[in-house]
DNA sequence: CTGTTAGCGCGTTCAA
DNA sequence: TTGAACGCGCTAACAG
């Protein structure tokens, strides 16, 4: 069965396609009440629905945005997914999903996947491979399409892209500081990948934080996982020789993953290690012990990502950078520090 | 800057665009070598990609798929989702993503949407207020539209669409049957909303396992949830007057809900009581007490559910019905029942 | 008030 | 071996 066209209508109402169409698109003041009437009595009973692919030629406009990220699985991701498919929603538009799985040709590949597709403008998070020369190149491409596009957790004032995200300095800085004032002084660190700035912003803020208290830093404190859960539970057998009181993790999939190592050696959290994460999800309430963390509000950020974007494609405001702020999340994993 | 078309690479060529479009859809046989060559240097060098607006309109082939999911910040969903869209983007497929919440006019909304943008095929995962009538509603739709469909999460051989599941009855029989066989004989269970198929036939399977065994059927040990946590966590409080030895919660989120409850009453699992899951999304590994449960091989049937799609869409395969079968996991959080 | 004409970017006859 | 012409479904000048 295919799709009645404006031409159906235009032959079931004896008139024009120019006449249907005007109709449709309540450019109608100068058509006659009557045929006004019929056609759009017509077009109802016929089911008309304008095909979009048809309209995206001439207009230049899909009501579509792009969306890529680097794992979808990943709760933090998928809540932001969630907080721009909402808001997308509402306004009409529709969400195209890519994700990276963290690979820099992948993403280059879906750029390019979804410029073809005429998308009106695009969502992404950087894949952790795309730091670099690797982000300019994926950042240039934009550009050349000159595509609208707002990046997630990638603060980045000089290129012409709105972004959003947190404070990821100030976030860990605070989680230090709030370590140190439990009287920690041995705080290692697991991070994510440190290429991207966002990573390194965080280990920056880490450091900065020991330097206020003039507490020495030290390398062999800090393990560089990948985010993962295993990469956190790998961590606690390179860590652990080195005495830490407390263990900041850059995600909280990694404090799952660190918390389960230590409790496989008999190490109590947090009586004998803190253990501190970030980000903030869900399960992290309710973790046999509650995790302290540094919240990011993920659907906020998306839904913020979507409302930049859309008012960049509806009215072309310049570039925004919103910086949300890190909350702190005082729960049970973490503890004053009693050397024994 | 405007993107390049055949028309610029003909020019520059100095050949018609159907020489160019001859050439670069590799029907170039009939053409001279040397032009062959020219073209693709100068499509290269201008870096000509053809627009997907265009090719749909002429070849009625998008490239596109649609899924309809209720939630894509819930992981199960977002499981499924990750191994729809891996397997798409391998074959170059696009993927639209459209969130239902569980709502049946938002999931009509969704398909019309979808539809407009000539989408080749569509996943659907159905809302929970799809049932009955709503369900009808919404297959026929997809019906009169002819789409190539795969449903998830719902057989459903009468209708003329592929589908995936797991044995649902199966699945909740052999839960029951294990703790049965741990001595348990008030075993209570937290369902979903009791209207679409997959989740009464759970429930079902609950009752066959209880008949087998001579059992009694209590309809004071059932309590209708929602699949949220906090559906689960409500329960226990109407529930626990019951005196259940066992709860089968028919996802997982809920059984996290009813464990906290549990504890907060001061109810330890699995010692006092037990408490099983269904699903077994990543974080029932990492509980304080591993939550036993069913298992869905939820990337698995996302995949698999692209793949009758795609094979749909390329050759025209009958509809077919995947089932896989549900897996036991027998963790921590169940025990055997001794009387006190 | 309404119809004719001309494309959007591309694939595909049909002639030449 | 190639090009002109047509059309996919629709919008937008421009006439009338």
């Amino acid at each position: 069965m295919t799709r009645t066209t404006i031409k159906d209508i235009a032959n079931a109402a004896g008139v024009s396609v120019t006449t249907v169409s005007l109709v449709l698109n309540g450019k109608s003041n100068r058509i006659s009440a009557k045929n006004r009437r019929l056609i759009k009595d017509i077009a109802q009973k016929m089911n008309y629905r304008p095909n979009k692919l048809a309209v995206g030629l001439i207009k230049k406009i899909t009501n579509t945005i792009g969306l890529i990220i680097p794992d979808i699985s990943n709760v933090f991701f998928s809540e932001i997914t969630k907080g721009i498919e909402d808001f997308a929603h509402k306004k009409s538009y529709n969400l195209i999903l890519c994700n990276s799985n963290d690979n820099h040709a992948l993403e280059i590949e879906s750029i390019n996947m979804l410029i073809d597709q005429s998308i009106d403008g695009l969502i992404i998070i950087m894949s952790a491979e795309s730091y670099g020369t690797k982000e300019q190149a994926s950042l240039s491409l934009l550009k050349k399409a000159s595509l609208p596009t707002v990046i997630i957790d990638c603060f980045n004032e000089t290129d012409n892209f709105s972004t959003v995200s947190i404070n990821n300095t100030k976030a860990s800085y605070m989680a230090v500081e709030y370590l140190i004032s439990l009287n920690h002084k041995r705080i290692a660190c697991i991070t994510g990948p440190l290429g991207p700035q966002t990573n390194t912003d965080r280990l920056n803020g880490y450091i900065k934080a020991l330097q206020k208290h003039a507490i020495p830093y030290r390398k062999e404190l800090i393990y560089e996982g990948n985010f993962r859960y295993q990469s956190g539970y790998n961590a606690i057998s390179v860590l652990l020789p080195q005495r830490p009181t407390a263990i900041l993790c850059l995600n909280d999939m990694m404090a799952y993953g660190a918390i389960k190592a230590l409790k496989e050696q008999g190490i109590n959290v947090p009586n004998d290690i803190s253990v501190m994460g970030f980000d903030d999800i869900f399960f992290s309430q309710i973790l046999e012990v509650p995790l302290s963390t540094i919240s990011q509000p993920a659907y906020t950020m998306g839904k913020k990502a979507a409302e930049l974007l859309l008012d960049d494609l509806t009215e072309h405001t310049p570039p925004k950078h919103i910086i949300f702020e890190p909350v702190i999340k005082i729960r049970q994993s973490t503890k004053k520090y009693q050397p024994k």
